[in-house]
DNA sequence: TATGAATGAGCATTCATTCAT
DNA sequence: CATGAATGAATGCTCATTCAT
């Protein structure tokens, strides 16, 4: 009808295509992926759950579509941590007060990995919420690592301390999920961990 | 008609109650509520599902008795951890030596609390889980507060502190279910959290 | 054990019998046959209900076993009846009488017609209802002929007469179970159906 | 998108619901509310049984959809009657008609009322039901006091000569059910009921 | 495109029936 | 005989997915 609104058209597209995925996260991360309705999604962001369907071919798509975000969201905050000056230390430091203020307003977020034991979803949704999982820990753990050759953080097994880290990092945003009032521990006390 | 029988029915009975009770932890803890299938338990359990409904007359209710075991568990770990004898911090060590040598065999149990979040699961069964949460956390809190009368636990808020304690128990249980065979890290790298 | 018994077995067995009978006949009647849970009748029978099936094979037969019953409580009315001195009028006078008195106690009884209609059960059960309800129509028919010819029951064909008598008493059966406490018309209200 | 097809789909859905009211009716009345399938219940609509719950969130509202159609077809008789010219023994004779011509064609709308005794759906079917019931019989009372204050119709009490009407009419309603092919009787020996 | 009616596979739950004790 | 634990087929209900409009 309206031969200019191609453009218009593309970009109602793509909000929509985001506002499918904020909802998808949020739903998916406080439910899991069985447990989470695609017509709950939708109603969430604001369409009729038909219409999923058109961006998103299954659920399982549309899960793996919301870890992708995620992944994204990820390699954004690596890109930022890499381009500021510093040492290592201040570097870990940005990254991880980027975590906990991200948890402190989207825990759900940060659990997605936890429903990737929900076996029945098909054994590619986990490969792919272990890859992401594994694309952070690595981050981390290089980052970890230089700072221990800088001498900034405690020597030992770098794998096992990022482990640490990235536990308490989940760990908070389940209690953000379960007691969205109580009081988060300063910064500080969480990087302790990282020193002797 | 066979007197003997009597008790040897409770027996069995007792027996196939806490065989049921172990899968369905384990099922529970590792799928949520929602997604867990009762089949599924009682496949795990060696029963049919409708001998499930001998024992617990619905779904609820045997996620809920899971809950009790739970909490069942770490009462007798806390009656351990009082009547040691020892300084507050070698209590501390203690209860979460336990607690990550537990998580090192079954993860699942650690994690139920995570699907308090499926809130679709009876608010009756979020607030289960609540409570028990809260209890652990008051327990913790109150040993935590004794290591810091006694200065082997660093001063500040103790509330924030439990928490943190708290998730990197959680997410190392998240990390062993999602890693089974990455190393974790050693007690005294998670206690450094309540150092100063 | 006590060889003497065996008379007396007899006896409980033959007393347990009957009871079984009455609690599958008040149950059967009230629920219809697929509502009616063995579970119920065996309970209000004051036995087990794995016990049932020393009785009764199944389900089936014990519905059967019930209607049975009824038909031979029939027979009996009406050898009763047959045996009686007076008119044919006086003869109908008793048997509507005792009918009447037989569902202001225990309406059920002769609703379980009524659930020839679940035809989920066998056609074997509906057919042994039908029976039992054609039994019941041609002796009444055959009282009202008899009567008829007497000059005592209004002329007309004596088939629908005979249903016109049968629907109201069921009627009235149902009426007893929907509101126990409402009163039943007088006999001589009931009886003006046969008079011109 | 498509202006017209909003009405449509209204007009669509409400024969639905009618098909759905119809199927329902027969297979409530045939069978009780237990015994009664919702997958029977839609193939007699012609619809698949999830679609059911489109249109009824759960049997039980079924249920109370079916007897309420009911009762809204009582009304409508009830208004025909009283509009009408005539003595007052004229309209009951008008009503009563009706009742069994209504049987004649659907004698399983007359039976749901027996299937009150079906406890286990819920006191709140019961209920409805139940006062679907007085409502009849208040209706069908009142004519009949008005046909006694205008001599028509026998002295004595109103609410017992009612039920007996009700009970005649249920009764034949059974015998409809049971033996489609019976001769009902003649609408006036249904009446000698209510005569002297 | 956008909607929501329609379908059917899947799961919780019930209950007739069996059988070890 | 008597019990009640055990099984599994059947049924209510949910929800991902499709499709006519």
């Amino acid at each position: 009808m309206c031969p200019r609104s191609a453009e218009q058209f593309e970009q109602i597209k793509d909000e929509r295509r985001r506002a499918l995925l904020r909802a998808a996260r949020a739903v998916f991360g406080r439910k899991g992926f069985a447990a989470a309705k695609i017509a709950d999604i939708a109603a969430q962001a604001g369409i009729s759950h038909g219409l999923v369907y058109h961006y998103y071919p299954e659920k399982e798509s549309l899960f793996a579509a919301t870890v992708e975000a995620s992944a994204e969201g990820w390699e954004l905050l690596m890109a930022l941590a890499r381009a500021r000056e510093g040492t290592p230390w201040e570097r870990l430091v940005y990254v991880c007060g980027q975590m906990i203020a991200g948890l402190r307003e989207e825990p759900e977020h940060l659990l997605m990995t936890v429903h990737v034991v929900a076996e029945d979803a098909s054994p590619a949704l986990s490969d792919l919420l272990r890859r992401f999982r594994l694309r952070v820990i690595a981050d981390l753990e290089a980052m970890i690592q230089e700072g221990q050759r800088a001498g900034e953080v405690a020597q030992g097994p770098s794998a096992a301390l990022t482990r640490a880290l990235v536990a308490i990092v989940q760990g908070l945003a389940i209690n953000r999920l379960v007691e969205p009032d109580a009081a988060l521990p300063p910064l500080d006390v969480v990087l302790r961990i990282l020193k002797s």
